[in-house]
DNA sequence: CCATCTCCGTACGGTACCGTACGGAAACCA
DNA sequence: TGGTTTCCGTACGGTACCGTACGGAGATGG
């Protein structure tokens, strides 16, 4: 954790979303990942003008790698209802990934100037994608709608469980059912 | 907000719980609280000990009205279908009441000492009506699981996205439609 | 191998909060 | 009305963080 060589502000950054994670948008201190990096504020301060533009920064890439790499990974796969299924195990599946814990802090600091912005499109983007997918499972416009929304609201709500009561959420062995519960019951007619 | 007379616990109590509404844990801090209140801090540590104790009798507060009194709530409708849809409608409905902000708080610091305890008896006693309800709804007990979890996850981020992205949740007069789906989704065999 | 640029450590001031000490005002009570 | 209890304001020290100033070490190119 605590090398000797000189820092990037990749590194910074990699830094503050590991701390986003671990501890929501408070936990994106420069005095602590300083410490953790082995460095001081000095180094900070020398690649980034304070402590916002490190937040921005970890945001920006939160929404490239999460979302964007989320969506592409998912349209390789050509058949429809096989796409559903896998959009679902990613979302609903490892519960561990980093990932699942930067959702859940975003979320909670929704009103912070910076992270607002980020979220919306977010957000934005994953019920668009949802709603084209049942729109072309064969679902009327109005019925896909609400059907991406109930899907995004209990990936939302599970990421949620998940990550504060774990011992409540689906766990390794019961995912498969669940996923293969929740794919039918979101596409019956 | 300020008003000049003497100060109760149950006074801080709701401010902790109002400021826990608009800014998470962090925002409740002693200092600033005394000053919505037109106080200062000798009032605040004459009620209690420290800040922990402030936040636990607020948590507390909390459990009791917001999961008790919705239960007992429900529990006055005797026909099963018709309790399903209100309990859906109220925790899908009104989405500018204060606990949903709370419940968004709470969940993103699920790993705070004082707050774990308290989400996860909350959190068991949600799923463990759910599935009852889906029981005697006459789905298996590992059917009835599933749809309690679904239900429950959808509720989780139907919360949090009426409380970070406003404009994408289901608005007033789309929200009748959307309870009556939802509910025709999760009861669908 | 020396000059310059890149990067970082140290030291400092400022802010916001927690918790304590203590005196005094306000309510209560005889 | 005088004494006692209840409640609160003021003042203080301590901690954790942000941001700045500045000097110096390390890399780098001529």
């Amino acid at each position: 954790m605590a090398d000797r060589k000189r820092l990037t502000v990749q590194d910074w950054t990699v830094a503050a979303l590991a701390a986003l994670a671990r501890g929501g948008i408070a936990a994106v201190a420069v005095e602590p990942l300083a410490a953790s990096l082995g460095a001081t504020k000095g180094s900070f301060y020398w690649h980034f003008g304070n402590r916002d533009a490190l937040l921005e920064a970890a945001l920006l890439e939160w929404e490239r790698t999460d979302t964007d790499d989320v969506i592409a990974l998912v349209e390789t796969e050509p058949d429809l209802r096989l796409r559903l299924r896998r959009l679902l195990a990613v979302a609903l599946g490892d519960s561990t990934r980093k990932s699942e814990h930067v959702e859940v802090a975003l979320q909670s600091a929704a009103n912070h100037p910076l992270v607002a912005p980020v979220l919306a499109r977010v957000t934005a983007r994953r019920i668009g994608y949802l709603t084209a997918l049942f729109g072309e499972l064969g679902f009327d416009p109005d019925d896909a709608g609400r059907r991406a929304m109930l899907a995004y609201t209990a990936y939302l709500g599970h990421a949620q469980l998940a990550h504060s009561t774990p011992d409540a959420a689906p766990a390794g062995d019961e995912l498969p059912a669940y996923v293969d519960a929740v794919i039918a019951t979101l596409t019956a007619r």
